[in-house]
Order: C-alpha cells, then structure tokens, then sequence
RNA sequence: GCGGGCGUGGCGAAAUUGGCAGACGCACUAGACUUAGGAUCUAGCGCCGCAAGGCAUGUAGGUUCGACUCCUAUCGCCCGCACCA
C-alpha cells in the first residue's frame, strides 16, 4: 500500500467539510485561544510560496491549541476595498465587484489547497454590505465622540455641549484651535452653524481642510505610510502635496495611550520601536520671542508667499494683524541651551515671515520663498543643500536682551513643533553647519566639550556662559531652564508628538461610504455659488473673516499650528483657493438608515471638481452625501471583532462574543503594516473600550511577524559572438548557451576554444571562427530548473525565440547560475503553491514551508529541498504499510527503547510548537521517525502518539493513519499525548570529558556521582592519563549532567 | 546619520539557561538492491593533515575552568526612520 496524497488528502478535506470538523462555536466550557492572520487583500496575481508562509505556521498554532484542548477561533476573511481593483477597473472596465470577486475565489481554492482550519462560516468581507454597514457605524460613534484630555478617554459629544453650557470651553481646550475660546453665555448665543463648526475641531473623526498626499496617477490622496520616498507605494507615483477637504481621525489624542499600551503587549522589539518612532513624542518647551523689526511701522502688503497662494489666510491669525509687536515662538527638546542660542531659524512657510521681513531684506526673501517652492519634496529629501535667508529681523533674548537674527531655510520644517526653532550651532550638527555656510558666529557654551570644528549634542557637559544655569550639567538644567521660563511667562513646558492625525477619506469609488449629508444653510456661500458641489468652491470662504473660527487643520504631515502662526503654504503650479474653508453642517446618517450602500457606477474618473467617482452619481449628489470614501484601513481596523459574531445584525459584535474571546492572543503578518494598519486598530480598539462597546483596550496580545520568503532565481548564459563564418547572424536565430558552470574559465583560451569547437559543431560549418564573445545572462523560469540542473526541453517550449535554442554542457548537464533577489514574476522566480501541493500534497508543502527556517526571519526559497520532507512522509508512511508486504503495524506492547523514543519526540515537538520554532519542530518529528524506524518500530501504541503530534503540522496523512490503524473519531481532537517521565528517566549519562575547554574524551557517569567519584573516574581514564602527562590537574570542573573539564 | 536585526559547512539551518559546534534536511561521494532508478537502503560528508593532531561560528580583543551564546571595538549585509528642533 503506497502513500497516495493525493486521494488522501482529497478524502479528508472532503470529510473535514460535510462534518463542519472546522465550525467553532461562541458557547464553550473549554478555554478560549484566538489566532488571528493579517487580513488579506486578495490580490489578482494569487499566491506565490511566500504569501502562506504566516498563514500556515498560525494553522499549526491553532491546530496545536486545539488539541491541548481549546476552543480555537481561527477565521479568514477578505479586505477587499482598495485602489489596486479600481485601478483594474479603470484600465479594464471591469467593476471591481466583478475582479473582487474573482480574485476571492482564486485565493480561496489556493488556500483550500493548502487545507487551513478556518472556520469558514466566519468568513468576512469588508465590501460587503453588512459588514461595512458597521465600519460606517462605528466611524458614527467616532463622529459622535471627543476626546476628554482630563479623563483621558473618548466620551460623547452630548457630555461636551453640556460642558459648554455649563463652562463654555475653559476646562477644555479646543484640539484643533486653541485659539477658540469661549464662555458659556457666548456659546449659548452662538448659531446652529457656528456650533457645529466648535464641535468640529472636537469629533474624534472630523472634516477639514489640509495639505494632503495626493497622488495624481491614482487620483487619490494616501496617508502618509502609503508614500515612499516621495512616490506612491503602489505603482511607484509622483506624490505632491495638496489641500483638500478630508475627512481625518484625531489618533494624537490617543499618542500617549498606544504609547503606553505598547508596555502591555507582546510585540517584537523592532516593532514597538518602529511604533514608539512613528508617534515620535518629545518633551521641552515653547519659549516665546520678541521681535524686533528694524525701520517696520508699516501695514504688511502682499507677500511673496502669500501671492504665490491665495488660499494662504491663516496670516489673518497671525500676529501681523494686530498692533501689537510679532512674537516668534519657537519649540525646543533643549530649553537648557538657551544662552548658546546664535540665530533663530523660521520655515519658509511662516506665518511671520512676511510680517518680520525689513523692506531691505524683501527682495532677498522673496526670491529664496521661490526657490523653495520650486522645489519638489523629493528634490528636498534627495539633496539636501543648506540654503538660506536672513529676514533683517532679529529675536530679543528674553534673558540677556541680545539680539538674535532670524533667517528663514527649508531645513525648519513648517509641519514640526512650531515651525521655529533657536538655533545653538554648538550642539546641533544641522544648526552648526546652518552656522558655518553662512558664517555665523558659535557662541560656545560647554566649554571644552566642544571643538569648533563639530557641534557635540551633548547632554553631560557643564553649562558655561550662561547666565543662571553656569555650572549646570545639561541634562539637569533644562527642568530649571523651563522653569525659569515659566516663571518669567515666557515660556511654557510642552510635549510634542511627530504623529499627526490621519487622514480618513480618499477620492475614490472603491471603499466604504461615508454616512453624512452636507447640509448647507443659508447663511453659507458655497450653498449659494456651489449647489451640490459641496465646499468645493474655489474662493474663499468668509468663515474666516466672520469668525476667525478655521477648520483648516492638519493633515497628516503639514499641520496648522495656529499658535505659532505657521499658515500653509502650497507648491506652485496648483490650482487655488481652498485653504481653510468651511463646507457647510455635517449631518450624520440615522443608524437606522445604514448601511449606506456603495451606488454602482460604470465609469471611475473624478468628479466635476476632483472630487471621487460618486460626484458623478446624480442620486447621489442630490442627497448632498458626501462623495468621499474611507480609506483602506477602515474596514480593517476593526474585523478582529466581527469574526468573534459575524452575523450580528443587531449589533457590530455583541458584547458577549467579544468578552467571551477577548483579545487576538496570537496575531501573525508581515511587518509592512507596522504603522499603519497596527496603529489604526489599536486606537480604534481603545477607542471602542472608552465607549463601553468592548472590554480590552489592546486588541492583540501577541505579535508574531513572519519573515520575507525571498526569490532565488536562476541564470542563463547566452553566448553572444563575433567571428568568422557568419556566426552573429547564425547564434542570433539559434541561440547558444554556456552552462554556468563554465564561466569558471571565463576568458581563458580553454573556453575561447571550448566554444569555437562548440558552434563549429552546432552548425556544422568548420568555415566558422569565433573572434570574441560576451556572456549575458537571463533570467530563466525556475520551474523549468531542478536544482540548478536546467531542463533543456522546457527551456525551448518556454518561449518561441529558444525554439532551437543550443548548449554548451558540462558533463551533459546545463547548470544555472542563482541568486537571491526579491520574489517576482518579472524575475521568473515565483513558485505557486498549487504545483507543489500536486506534485507532493499539501501536507508537505506545509511542512516544507515550515522547515525552511524560522518564521520570523527572511530566507531564500529553493524548490528542490521540499523531496526531504516529502522523503521524511513517506518514510513515516512506512512505518505502518510495506510496498509489498501491506499492514506491518502491530498491537505488540512497545519496549522501554520505543517509548522512549516516542517520548522524547512527543516533548520535543510540543516544546517546539509553543517556541513557534516549527522548523525544530519538524526536525524533530523526522529524528523521531527515524529512530522508530532504526528500532523496526511498528508498535500502534507509540504510532499513535506519533500521529497526534504530527496533526498540526501534516494533518491528512495523521488521519488517514490514525483512520487505518482503527481509530473511528477525528485526529483533529485527539488528546495531545501526556509524556510519562518515567521513561525518560537516566541513571547515567555519557558525559564529555574535556581538557582546558576541549573535548577529548567521554565517559559513562551515574547521574548521582559525587564530585570526589567523579574526579577518581576521570583521572583514571586513559586519554586524561596521556594529556595530563604525569602532572596533576590544577582542577576539575563537574557540571552534573552537562559535563567534566579538566583544566592543567 | 540615527535606531533595530543578522553574520555558523557548498546550501537552508540547529545548539532553549555560558557546557560535546554543525542536529535535521538539501546537494555531493561511495556502495547495496534492481530489468531500471529521479525508488529504497547502507556508509561518508566543516577545513588542513597519511596519521597523531591542528584550525574553525565575519574580524580583533576581553570576561570565564569553559563563549556561536556575555562585554568592547571593527567590518559586512538586511530592515525601519531620516532635516523632528
């Protein structure tokens, strides 16, 4: 009886769905264990060897669990929204419901393939309906809701009006405008519309006007962890910066908490790292400047920058409206070095800027405020040249009274802090060289730490020339430092974060709707001059002027600072006028009205304004519905919930279900959602915890990431040659290959007449002589190559143009060149899993993915060592039938040897299994197999155990053995096997007996040996006797049951 | 530049707490069985050496009876961040 796979596995997959062996149930006495895959995009191209590689270590996890006895919740779903479909659709004019569809059920029978444990029942899908019916009603609650800094923790907007009747807004500060105050008697006489642009600034998903990334290729705006390097991540576009309407998250209220909550997780430390980097929180201060402005008494005209931007108003906040003098506040981590302060240096984008400029300096400014918009973000980021301007105005030291000049580079970056710094050259490397381009002077003021050639950052020097805090060392003297400041009113300590609030809303059609309706009063103009085009307009609002009350605040990178006076600039070249405004009441849709469903469309091109594809949707824009979608991440930020109740209409999860399976315990993915994904669950998790919807605040408990499988791609060499004979046009219609092996000699005379000879031969044609050759290699499919060895024939069907393609072998083989690169279809290296799983079954293909080395980490994929494991299969099949011979497994009571054996497999590989070190894992299954078959081990007691520890990792073959050897119920929950001790029990031990640290000899030792028995066996032994040389050793080191040193 | 990770045979790797370096597998070599071998089995397989033995975990030091493991420096590769004040 021969291992047939492919009927077995048939058989049991069959078996495993008409007895639902993979339904689990909410209502359990058994524990609960969660195991979680990062949600899918199901992508057109289907699945290469690398994707299942998480996939299949979390499906042993979980059959593992399952057979410690738990109630397993392990689920798959699809995040189906998303660019990549729609952009199919534009290029194809298919709907992507249509592709989404697709390419679900192309990865659905890849996965069924490889026989995972979902519970498919579960199965979710963000693009439909009823699921993202709840994604809009969560981001309802996200609407309905603001952040208490007091209580720290999101309440309902309801308890923030109260507040405001109550106290107006005093005990709390408007988040999006601190310069918004208000009393209660002024809150109570302000109009509906004036209200709800207050609460605005407050919702936890608010509307606003920001620079965003927008990408013209896609059509879209990305968030910043969808921009690499200043292009797209997908497809590689142009991204500039750009001010739309969005709709945004307010996550910086939740900074210092993902911040905290990452002390409580289980995350590898690169992850936390990465995580704690992207909020990037800072502490210092924000000390506040005088300015003075020689020979300034006139109004502000025009700017350079304002002209360049009309929709830049936020100067009306700024501080060159009123009379008084401009104050420039700066933000600083190191208040301690204040009195090294040599200049100050303001973003290009500064409000001040234009206010502060002398008449003298104007022209100057004016021309360097150009050149900077004329540079693109890449051009910026890619070189970085210290470039610069003075402003003719100077800061006064509010300490010493010196005066400061302040200059204007792109190296302050208008989106950080305040925009402002103070520079101190002697402890700032960036500040320093700022100073010696421009030749200005370095006040030193830690002494010897610092050699005028370098600034030293310092935090351990001792402070000299400065004032109160001389003597100081630095690190303590910045507490005093802002203390001092405080006192003085001047200053005040100030914790920044690098985060900013994220972008919710893409113009696009392929995602969730969002489910609002603009309602435009009358007192709005852009009801007037816009209609339908909600806020579109494309001048300026009055808002501003009227109330002084922006919504334009941030998006994620450049962000208002009203305080600073920081107002947003914007490249050249785009269109005006959208900064700032408002955009009419935004009405939420009633719960009951949800879901509000995606219209079908047939063309996917922006609206009339750039707006998203359902501008174009007249039944749409005749409600006033806002034409946004939700981003990408929406639907994903919350889906851990939904499988614990998939099929709630009720409600998003009952709080039952997610009180019942609690937190993912074992979430594993790639680390490409490290900041996106992971951050945007995590708050809408603590999100959902403030607001009494679910009891945990941390929604995954462990967080495993799955290594890369990289490519390894195969080479040919062609022969390209000049010579004699005709022989370029001859090779160029019958190509000639070198096999790799050979460009060993490359260049010798050896190959130069290997190959003459060669296409001699070839073409039959002794006129031919090979002048000069070149080698060049191509990539060739790695499907057509065992090992290294090419197969010819497959070569020459491979493509037309090596029809008759010829070699040149070495010992009658072709042999490829390799290398690791990235897995890519345009490299010819991706391997499908499908010919694998129908080459050698799904069970060794998952043990194949396992063995190749440790989940986490990034290692090279090479077909041809899957036959091992398949080797390893087989010879387990062996154990219980014979080719010829039939059932050899007998009922014979195992030996102690056999017990043993099995034991020590069962311990291994549980160990293995909890460590997530499932390539020991399968080791050791194979070590076990092999020693039953060294001890002609045919014993179903110990196959038994064999087979039950093997379930998780190969679970066909487990049940078709365990089925054979008599068994009537499911493998799948059999008791994992209690390893019983006693057979694991040495009275001795071989014990390596070394000489200074090395191994010469061994000796058999009781385990219960004393020091002094074990010092007379030692010294009697005769490899000992010949090192030692007569001498007596200096000392004997005895580790019980590890080892015995002997040091002369 | 900053932060994190990793360097072990021809290859993927193992060594869990400082205790026999290279388990397990691929590839390779020799042999057995066989009509056949891309099946199976047996043996070998880090490097140098006939051997005794020596040398070996990127490199150089250090701690220790003992270091792949800990410490210091250095080189290389990978990942993340990158004017963050």
């Amino acid at each position: 009886m021969e291992y047939n796979f492919g009927d077995i596995e048939k058989k049991w997959q069959q078996h495993w769905k008409e007895t639902g062996a993979y339904k689990v149930s909410n209502d359990s006495t058994r524990p609960k264990y969660y195991v979680l895959d990062m949600f899918p995009y199901p992508s057109g191209a289907g699945l290469h060897v690398g994707h299942p590689l998480g996939y299949v270590a979390s499906d042993i996890y979980a059959r593992y669990k399952r057979l410690k006895g738990f109630n397993v919740l392990h689920p798959m779903g699809y995040d189906a929204f998303g660019l990549p479909a729609e952009q199919y659709a534009i290029d194809h004019g298919i709907h992507p419901a249509v592709s989404t569809d697709n390419n679900i059920r192309t990865f659905r029978s890849q996965l069924d393939n490889i026989s995972f444990c979902y519970d498919w029942d579960r199965e979710i899908r963000t693009t439909d309906p009823s699921y993202y019916k709840w994604t809009q009603w969560i981001f309802l609650q996200l609407f309905g809701s603001w952040y208490d800094r007091a209580a720290a923790k999101a309440m309902p907007i309801e308890a923030l009006t109260a507040h405001f009747e109550k106290d107006g807004n005093k005990a709390h500060p408007c988040p999006g405008d601190a310069s918004i105050r208000f009393t209660a008697e002024e809150w109570k006489g302000f109009g509906l519309r004036r209200k709800e642009e207050i609460l605005m600034n407050y919702r936890l998903a608010y509307c606003g006007y920001g620079e965003v990334n927008w990408c013209e290729a896609l059509g879209t705006v990305l968030a910043n962890d969808e921009v690499v390097n200043g292009l797209s991540e997908r497809g590689g576009f142009p991204v500039v910066k750009k001010k739309l309407r969005q709709w945004y998250l307010r996550i910086t209220d939740y900074a210092d908490r993902l911040l905290a909550g990452l002390e409580t997780v289980d995350y590898s430390d690169a992850m936390k790292e990465m995580q704690t980097n992207w909020i990037g929180k800072s502490f210092g201060a924000e000390i506040t400047f005088d300015v003075d402005v020689p020979g300034a008494t006139a109004a502000p005209h025009a700017s350079a920058l304002s002209t360049a931007t009309a929709g830049a108003t936020n100067a009306s906040s700024s501080s060159a409206a009123s009379n008084t003098k401009p104050r420039l506040t700066v933000y600083t981590t190191r208040p301690d070095t204040l009195f090294g302060v040599d200049f100050m240096v303001i973003a290009p984008e500064h409000a001040l800027l234009d206010t502060i400029t002398t008449a003298g300096q104007k022209a100057a400014i004016e021309e360097y405020v150009a050149y900077v918009k004329s540079r693109s973000e890449r051009e910026r980021m890619a070189e970085k040249k210290i470039t610069g301007c003075f402003t003719g105005a100077y800061a006064i030291h509010p300490f010493n009274g010196l005066k400061i000049p302040i200059w204007t580079s792109e190296y302050v970056l208008a989106g950080y802090g305040t925009g402002a710094i103070m520079a101190v050259p002697c402890g700032d490397e960036r500040d320093f060289r700022f100073a010696r381009h421009f030749d200005l002077p370095v006040t030193n003021i830690i002494g010897e730490h610092f050699n005028g050639t370098e600034a030293n950052p310092t935090k351990e020097a001792k402070l000299q020339n400065s004032d109160f805090l001389d003597g100081l060392v630095m690190k303590d003297a910045i507490l005093i430092a802002i203390h001092h400041l405080e006192e003085k009113g001047i200053g005040v300590r100030k914790v920044n974060y690098r985060m900013r609030d994220a972008a919710f809303s893409r113009q696009r059609y392929w995602g969730e709707p969002f489910p609002i309706t603009w309602q435009v009063d009358e007192q709005s103009e852009v009801h007037e001059r816009g209609g339908a085009k909600l806020g579109r307009s494309s001048e300026q609002s009055e808002v501003h002027e009227r109330g002084g009350a922006k919504l334009g605040r941030s998006s994620e990178q450049s962000e208002v600072h009203e305080r600073g006076g920081v107002k947003l600039g914007r490249s050249s070249g785009e269109p005006e006028g959208q900064g700032g405004q408002s955009f009419g009441i935004a009405i939420p849709l009633d719960e009951s009205q949800l879901p509000l469903e995606l219209p079908h469309v047939e063309k996917y091109g922006p609206g009339p304004e750039g707006e998203g594809p359902l501008a174009n949707v007249a039944s749409w824009t005749s409600r006033h519905l806002e034409t946004n979608t939700m981003p990408g991440y929406a639907g994903s930020s919350w889906y851990f919930l939904r499988y614990m109740d998939p099929h709630n209409d009720k409600e998003f999860c009952s709080r039952a279900a997610s009180d019942y399976w609690g937190q993912v315990d074992l979430y594993i993915g790639g680390t490409e959602h490290a900041v996106g994904h992971l951050l945007y669950s995590r708050m809408w998790t603590k999100f959902l915890f403030d607001r009494g919807l679910i009891g945990h605040e941390e929604p995954y408990k462990r967080l495993v990431n799955q290594g890369m499988i990289q490519g390894s791609s195969r080479f040919v060499y062609r022969v390209e040659m000049r010579g004699a004979g005709n022989v370029e046009e001859l090779t160029r219609n019958t190509p000639v290959f070198l096999s790799g092996g050979l460009r060993a000699i490359e260049g010798t005379p050896e190959l130069h007449e290997l190959i003459n000879l060669a296409v001699k031969e070839i073409f039959n044609d002794t006129a031919i002589d090979v002048e000069s050759y070149t080698l060049s290699a191509l990539h060739v499919d790695v499907n057509i190559v065992d090992g290294v060895e090419l197969d010819i024939e497959a070569f020459r069907k491979w493509r037309s143009e090596y029809a008759n393609a010829q070699f040149i072998l070495e010992e009658g083989k072709y042999i490829c060149g390799s290398e690791v690169e990235k897995m890519s279809k345009r490299l010819y290296n991706t391997v499908n899993p499908n010919d694998l799983v129908l080459k050698y079954g799904a069970d060794t293909f998952r043990m194949y993915e396992m063995f190749l080395g440790p989940v986490e980490q990034s290692k090279p994929w090479e077909t041809k060592g899957i036959e091992g494991v398949h080797r390893f299969l087989r010879k387990l099949w062996r154990l219980f039938f014979d080719e010829t011979k039939g059932k050899v497994w007998t009922t014979d009571a195992p030996t102690n040897d056999e017990w043993k054996a099995i034991y020590r497999t069962v311990k291994k590989t549980e160990d293995s299994t909890e460590r997530f070190s499932f390539n020991t894992g399968v080791s050791t299954l194979m070590i076990g197999v092999n020693e039953l078959h060294d001890l002609n081990c045919h014993k179903k007691d110990v196959l038994e155990k064999l087979l039950i520890v093997l379930t998780p990792y190969a679970p066909h073959i487990a049940e078709e053995l365990w089925h054979q050897l008599g068994n009537e119920t499911s493998i799948l929950d059999a008791p994992y096997p209690q390893v019983e001790e006693k057979y694991l029990v040495e009275t001795s031990k071989n014990y390596p007996v070394a000489i200074n640290g090395k191994t010469r000899s061994e000796l058999n030792i009781a385990l219960d040996a004393t020091q002094q028995q074990v010092e007379e066996l030692v010294l009697a032994d005769a490899v000992v006797q010949k090192w030692l040389e007569g001498k007596s050793p200096k000392k004997i080191v005895y580790v019980k049951n590890k080892m015995i040193n002997v040091v002369i």
